[in-house]
DNA sequence: CTTACCCTTCCAGCAACTAGAAGCTTAAGC
DNA sequence: GCTTAAGCTTCTAGTTGCTGGAAGGGTAAG
């Protein structure tokens, strides 16, 4: 199948899955008599898998080990399992510190009357924070 | 002073500084006669306030934003606040994103016994969400 | 006078795409 | 058969926010 559909089908657009291809993420597919790209169902199953772990959040790098690992059928679920646990505390990380940014901005926030005069915490918080 | 200097007061490496120049979120600073850039305290302080907007999660054209506002005495509050309580929103889209894909993560984690056999409901969960 | 560190500019690269240009092929409608 | 639209190809360049390095000149201390 051409690109397009494998595009509908692996809910990746196309620029992307040329993109995947063109950084190794995925094997080069094979090509049709006209020289397009031509996708098999194993093809579209993995573009799918890697959809899946990018939207996880998984970074284009971790996807490539975790395809691998798909693909290698003597794979222990041990290495897969300390993939997705280091990600796991990143996620982590990443909440932790959204969750204190959005309480420091959120104190802030409450702090300013936000009407037409000029005088604003916000502003001043952003310039010195102790004084806040 | 020159921009070791200001660095180090601002906290932001020389590079960002000379990067913000270059793309216009500061005025250019004063120079000295050999050329080298020559920074105010004022200058200091705006290189501060940028610091922690960006901290704080703004973008840099927010920050741009907010350093007009910073600088504009006849400024609204209510303008200040429209930024931080959009960026706030923001935040929390964000949060509330991780926070999903941390438990779909986490239900598949917790799903595979991690040991030397190949089965694994990662992978599987990867390769098809509706079979988890 | 050397050494060490500071400053200058410019060029390249990171992640992970996304947009657009120029030029094929192909399918549909008349 | 012809036109037109859509889909495919490759290539380059832009996005965000820096960061690193090279090549070269300035400056202060021993």
């Amino acid at each position: 199948m051409n690109i397009g559909e494998a595009s509908k089908r692996s809910g990746l657009p196309a620029k992307t899955i040329r993109y995947y291809e063109e950084t190794g993420l995925i094997t080069p597919p094979a090509r049709a008599e006209n020289g397009y790209r031509d996708y098999s169902e194993t093809d579209v199953h993995k573009l799918r898998f890697v959809r899946h772990s990018r939207g996880l959040g998984f970074s284009v790098d971790e996807c490539a080990q975790l395809l691998s690992l798909y693909e290698d059928k003597a794979r222990q679920s041990a290495d897969v399992k300390a993939i997705a646990e280091k990600h796991l505390t990143d996620i982590d990380a990443k909440i932790l510190e959204l969750q204190e940014l959005r309480s420091t901005l959120h104190h802030l926030i409450n702090n300013c009357h936000g009407d037409g005069r000029p005088d604003c915490p916000i502003l001043e918080g952003l310039a010195d924070p102790a004084s806040v």
